[in-house]
DNA sequence: AATAAGTACAACCGCTTTTTT
DNA sequence: CAAAAAAGCGGTTGTACTTAT
């Protein structure tokens, strides 16, 4: 395998960029494009490398960058992806237009992951923070943890399910491939034209059948998934299911064709329960199975989450899922910092801002959280709140 | 006012994956 | 098909800035 050569040559420069440095880069760029970046250095007059080029311009100088202060909605969709995604930066970047990958993980890595480890949560995990002997403080929490990482595990694996039909779709139509890439047709362009609309697919359905998929390798399903964005473009052209279909859909082709998956099925059909607030049904039943629906009590996942105590907005806000809850709650925390405060409904409780271990469970003192039966609502909202997200995402990004 | 400590963020590093030759 | 180049990605570092003492 080719490794890039090293960009340490003697002259080039490197640290921090000037004023001067950026103006020519972005002058070259806007002239010619940036094509070859290896190349790019010596024809704009820079002494840098391609690399930092193309940092410089991926992270900082592309004009459809939105710099500054998060908003509390990007902060939320951050932690929401987060404890879905781990620290795929680049799968989270997807869903917050105009943001790129770097600059989500410093502030992740500078704000909200110490938000989190200031409430008793562990921001790798989003766990509650163990004790001495490394157990769970509380066991609902252990469920809670345990269902985002099986849910994880079941976007990993249709990551992988997704990367590999952009690859086959690539094979049939190579056509499109001769669409070129532009000046601005960086992967990270999530916020191009298309972006918001696409939220239901007419694409054909049922996909080719897919090999079966390991959610345990992540690695490699991490690294896949950018080519689908890659492919943006070539997507909406080539009729890829995936880069439409919702969460749930998305879950069912890449569970149902995955034997070795350890998703239970029930928990299957909670999916399939709760994520069409559009009506709009896939015919499921050639999965061959049998309407699982009424035994589905046995693995709720939304149930279980719901009993967590770390999720007590759930059951304070009407409408408003776990994560919402969650991640207000955070937020929450943060609440003081922020100037421009948004409209969400205020919901939260006489609970502080700064609850410590307490977090979490400060909102839940108007209504058990561990009230079960209550949590339907909820969890449809949980769904529906995720589903919102990833709809509202863009179509062509390559996690959902 | 000086300085140590803490914070934020741009940029770099090194690895993997994909594309091109 | 193999090698090289390019691009993508996530972790880490360096440094400027801010805050506390």
């Amino acid at each position: 395998m080719g490794r890039s050569p090293c960009c340490d040559k003697v002259g080039l420069k490197k640290g921090p960029w000037t004023p001067e440095e950026d103006q020519k880069l972005l002058a070259y760029i806007e002239q010619h494009g940036h094509g070859s970046w290896r190349a790019l250095p010596s024809k704009a007059g820079l002494q840098r490398c391609g690399k930092s080029c193309r940092l410089r311009w991926t992270n900082y100088l592309r004009p459809d960058i939105k710099r500054g202060k998060f908003s509390l909605q990007e902060e939320q969709t951050i932690i929401q992806l987060h404890a879905l995604l781990g620290n795929r930066w680049s799968a989270i970047a997807t869903h917050l237009p105009k943001r790129t990958d770097n600059e989500i993980k410093n502030y992740w890595n500078t704000h909200l992951k110490k938000r989190l480890t200031k409430m008793g949560i562990d921001p790798v995990t989003h766990k509650p923070k163990t004790d001495a002997l490394g157990t769970l403080v509380d066991g609902h929490a252990a469920k809670t943890a345990a269902n985002l990482s099986h849910m994880a595990q079941w976007e990993s694996a249709r990551l992988e399910a997704e990367a590999r039909l952009v690859r086959e779709s690539k094979l049939r139509s190579s056509s499109t491939a001769a669409h070129h890439h532009l000046l601005i047709s960086d992967h990270h362009h999530a916020s191009s034209s298309s972006s918001t609309t696409t939220t239901t697919t007419s694409s054909s359905w049922p996909p080719p059948p897919l090999h079966h998929h390991q959610p345990t390798t992540t690695t490699t399903t991490t690294k896949s998934a950018p080519n689908s964005t890659t492919n943006n473009n070539a997507n909406h052209d080539l009729e890829s299911p995936t880069s439409t279909l919702s969460f749930s859909e998305n879950m069912m082709m890449s569970t149902t064709n995955s034997s070795s998956t350890t998703i239970p099925t029930a928990t299957i059909e909670l999916f399939i329960d709760n994520s069409d607030p559009g009506g709009g049904h896939e015919d499921h039943n050639d999965r061959g199975e049998e309407d699982t629906k009424g035994a589905v009590g046995s693995l709720r996942l939304h149930d279980l989450i719901f009993q967590s105590e770390e999720a007590p907005m759930a059951a304070v806000l009407p409408g408003a899922g776990f994560m919402e809850g969650f991640t207000d709650l955070l937020l929450q925390d943060n609440s003081h910092e922020d100037d421009d405060e948004q409209h969400r409904p205020i919901h939260h409780s006489s609970s502080s801002p700064d609850q410590g271990d307490e977090a979490g469970r400060g909102g839940g003192g108007e209504e058990d959280p561990g009230d079960v039966d209550g949590h339907d609502d909820e969890g449809k909202s949980y769904w529906n709140n995720i589903l919102n997200l990833v709809n509202s995402s863009p179509s062509d990004s390559p996690m959902f």
